[in-house]
DNA sequence: AACTTACGCAACCGCGAAAAG
DNA sequence: TCTTTTCGCGGTTGCGTAAGT
C-alpha cells in the first residue's frame, strides 16, 4: 500500500522526501548490516541513499530494524502502555523501552488513536452533563496536584533515563511503597496486566481518570480504584 | 453503488540536549 | 568556553483504507 502520497520531493537540501521505495530500504538495510547504525548523518551520505540522517534513522528505527513486531497491540501490552503513561505522561521513548519490538511512534499513534478520542469524547460528554461538579473537580485537582508536585521526589536515572527533558519533574515520580523496579515487574506480570482492562467496571474508573489527566495529574498513579501522588504518604489515598 | 466519516500509520517538522570541533 | 553539528524525541500532518450511511 503507498502512502505518504506517491510524491517524491526533495527539501532545501535537496534530500529526497516522502515515501521509502523498497530500494531505499533494501540499500538503507544493507548499508547498516555492514557499518552499523549511529552516524546518521554518515549513512546518508555514504550510502547512495539521496536521504537526510534524519530520514535514514526515523525509517531504520521505525520500520526496518531487526525485532521490531507486527500487527495488532495485544491486551497485555495495552495495559502496559497505559500503566506507564500514566506513570511518565507522553514519554513514548521510555515507554517504548519496556515494549520490545514497539516503537515510539507506533505507542504514539496508538495512544492518540485509542485514547486522545475517547478521552475528549468522554469530556465533551461529560462537561454537558456535569459542567459544574467537574469544575469543581478540577479545582480540587489543582490542590492535589500542588501536594503532589511538593512531595514528589524526581528520580531520573533510576530507570536509565539519560534524557532529562526539561518537564521531567512533573512525571517521573517515585511510588511510595514499592521502588520502580518492583512496580515494573508487577506491571509487567499478566496477572496484573490482565485486571484492570479486563474488569469494565475498574477499566471505567481507570480510564475516567486517566483519559482525563493532564500533563501534571500523570503524576498519580492508580492502584485498586484509588489513587495517590507518587512520593505521597501511602496511607492516605486520593481520589482524582 | 456512491459518498462520507473515522481510523491507522508512515513520515515530516521543530525543538532541545549531547557531542564534536 | 563558545559555536556548530548531530541525534533523538514528541507533536503533527496527510493519505489510503475500512466502515458506515
Amino acid at each position: 500500500m503507498m502512502r505518504w502520497g506517491s510524491i517524491v520531493t526533495t527539501d532545501q537540501q535537496g534530500w529526497r522526501k516522502g515515501p521509502w521505495t523498497p530500494e531505499e530500504d533494501k540499500l538503507l538495510s544493507e548499508y547498516v548490516r555492514l557499518h552499523g547504525d549511529g552516524r546518521w548523518s554518515s549513512v546518508a551520505r555514504s550510502s547512495g541513499l539521496n536521504r537526510s540522517g534524519k530520514s535514514c534513522r526515523l525509517r531504520w528505527v521505525n520500520y526496518l530494524r531487526p525485532g521490531l513486531k507486527r500487527g495488532q497491540i495485544t491486551p497485555q501490552e495495552e495495559a502496559i502502555i497505559i500503566e506507564l503513561h500514566a506513570l511518565w505522561g507522553n514519554r513514548w521513548s521510555t515507554i517504548a523501552r519496556y515494549l520490545p519490538g514497539r516503537t515510539d511512534n507506533e505507542i504514539k499513534n496508538y495512544w492518540r488513536t485509542h485514547y486522545k478520542k475517547r478521552s475528549s469524547q468522554k469530556q465533551e460528554k461529560r462537561k454537558a452533563d456535569h459542567d459544574h461538579s467537574k469544575q469543581k473537580q478540577q479545582e480540587e485537582g489543582r490542590e492535589r496536584i500542588e501536594l503532589a508536585n511538593n512531595t514528589a521526589a524526581v528520580d531520573h536515572d533510576h530507570l536509565g533515563d539519560q534524557q532529562g527533558r526539561q518537564d521531567d519533574q512533573t512525571v517521573m515520580m517515585t511510588c511510595p511503597t514499592m521502588d520502580q523496579d518492583q512496580w515494573l515487574r508487577l506491571l509487567t506480570q499478566d496477572s496484573v496486566v490482565g485486571s484492570w482492562s479486563d474488569n469494565p467496571v475498574v477499566e471505567e474508573e481507570l480510564w475516567g481518570d486517566l483519559w482525563n489527566m493532564d500533563d501534571h495529574a500523570s503524576n498519580y498513579i492508580n492502584c485498586n480504584r484509588t489513587a495517590f501522588p507518587m512520593g505521597g504518604d501511602p496511607n492516605t489515598t486520593y481520589n482524582i
